[in-house]
DNA sequence: TTAAATAAGGATGTTTTTGTCTTTTATTGT
DNA sequence: ACAATAAAAGACAAAAACATCCTTATTTAA
């Protein structure tokens, strides 16, 4: 509903990858994608679009993988949100009306203002460190053995 | 973002016609496409699934169309988004996961919560009819003329 | 009772999203 | 240097969402 698939994936291979970057080794596709059940190849893509817009770092070759920096912990959420499915996302009519605004608004314009407003906080209010500390903890699960 | 474009020509199709209700001719396709500025067959198959539903009220033939009764004015908008998108998709995992729960939840679950509650109260506090005013009062639009 | 109107239904087409497979490029340990 | 490893990149495939068209069923006005 709220994200895409595309958008699952990467949040969920986001915060694995932020899960372990208490390890000097970086970590693989492959590894990221057992954890997370998620297709191989196909996160693989959204983890290069994440990779493009600086929100993760790789490395090629041997004993190469995906990681982050402390930067990157910080992020919050929604700036993966946004690389993924654009930045636009967070601002259109819920009805999809071109037009729709404040002086012309759409019958569902200003509750869902309200809604997208609380969406946009709970994005900007957690960083990726956040939700893979969630997981260190035992607090949350992104898959369940 | 939040919904389907099924389910805003749905919205859109279902409010135009819940503000022509007080008129005593039926609405036909072609009107409301051209009011909501929607695809005229693809809005045609999703009435056909809020009519299947007994969330809108249809005649065949000559002066036939779309309509409805005061009791299908008063659904509330969750009825018709259910209707279309299937009972589940206010309950589902915020990122998609199948295990996601209370007990086992992600990381994203208890934030994700809290939003999917303001939602459904924004669409079970509306009915159709609210929606239909607003537009009748000038209050909101659908389009732009 | 017939022709016109109108929604319903089915078949089909297009686009986008989701997913896989193969090749290329970069890195590194030996 | 070389072989192995791992991400990047590109081509392709499948499924779902979005959209159109044609036929059928129903209703009603003339």
């Amino acid at each position: 509903m709220l994200f895409s698939k595309t958008c699952e994936y990467g949040i969920r291979a986001a915060v694995y990858i932020a899960s372990q970057s208490d390890k000097t080794e970086k970590t693989g596709i492959e590894e990221i994608c057992e954890n997370i059940e998620a297709p191989r190849h196909f996160t693989a893509k959204i983890l290069q679009i994440l990779t493009r817009n600086h929100l993760l770092s790789s490395q090629k070759g041997v004993n190469g993988g995906f990681y982050m920096t402390a930067e990157q912990l910080k992020q919050p959420m929604i700036a993966l949100v946004e690389a993924i499915e654009g930045k636009e996302v967070l601002s259109k009519c819920g009805l999809g009306l071109k037009a729709c605004s404040e002086t012309e608004p759409c019958p569902l314009h200003n509750k869902y203002a309200s809604i997208r407003n609380n969406i946009k906080q709970m994005l900007s209010g957690m960083t990726i460190k956040d939700m893979a500390v969630s997981l260190q903890t035992g607090k949350a699960f992104l898959k369940i053995d």
